[in-house]
DNA sequence: CCAATGATTGCCT
DNA sequence: GGCAATCATTGGC
């Protein structure tokens, strides 16, 4: 796969009013980065929706604007990183547009090109299913960080492409989302999105892949 | 200024 | 299943 011949989604695709259908769609698109001439490639799995200022979920409930949090109440297309628990980053896809913070949490996805650079990065010796599963994991094994919070998502470095696979609907399954229990009723929402069955997706066991 | 805390993970029992 | 790690951000004083 070289990095030419994917497709990046439009900047139409981010600036949608739903963040639902946006974080639906998302499931089956690639996340591509490519830092310091490293290309790697995961295709997204398990993804996240935070509905903006009404949601007590997101970190712009209530209009809360704060540094942080600024790149969210701007256009959607770009990127949101942060760091969670002092330990783990956490990418974030912007939608909607401007002053009306929605993001994307992308949790899980599947290793596609660049599996080796993926292992040095996360220190693991071996490929299993936790390589690029749950969000903390899936940052470090693509090399996001901090420093990749606000990026343009029609950027070379980082961006999401369709190759043209598709998830149809009655593959994809709605949960409440995860880590969420300070959010009162807003907890309970079906706001997060997984491709049914796939091994990559967080809550199971991971084990050893076949090779 | 300073104490509290989290959109998690992995290791321990 | 329980809980420690670890720190930028946040909000209260």
């Amino acid at each position: 796969m070289k990095i030419e011949d994917l497709k990046k989604l439009t900047p139409s695709f981010y600036t949608q009013k739903n963040v639902l259908a946006v974080a639906k769609s998302l499931l089956g698109k690639l996340l591509v980065t490519q830092f310091n001439n490293q290309l790697t490639i995961s295709r997204i799995v398990e993804t996240e929706a935070y509905e903006g200022i009404t949601d007590k979920a997101s970190h712009a409930y209530n209009n809360r604007r704060t540094t942080r949090t600024e790149i969210m109440f701007g256009n959607g297309g770009f990127s949101y990183v942060y760091l969670c628990y002092g330990v783990h980053y956490l990418f974030n896809v912007v939608t909607h547009t401007i002053n009306h913070p929605h993001a994307v949490l992308i949790r899980a996805t599947e290793p596609i090109v660049g599996i080796e650079a993926m292992l040095e990065r996360t220190g693991k010796l071996t490929l299993d299913y936790s390589l690029t599963k749950g969000p903390g994991n899936v940052a470090k094994a693509m090399g996001i960080n901090k420093l990749h919070s606000g990026i343009n998502l029609q950027s070379n470095e980082l961006f999401i492409a369709d190759d043209g696979y598709k998830i149809f609907t009655n593959n994809i399954l709605a949960t409440k989302r995860i880590g969420v229990d300070y959010a009162g009723e807003d907890a309970l929402l079906p706001y997060r999105f997984i491709v049914k069955d796939n091994l990559y997706v967080s809550g199971k066991k991971s084990q050893n892949i076949a090779v």
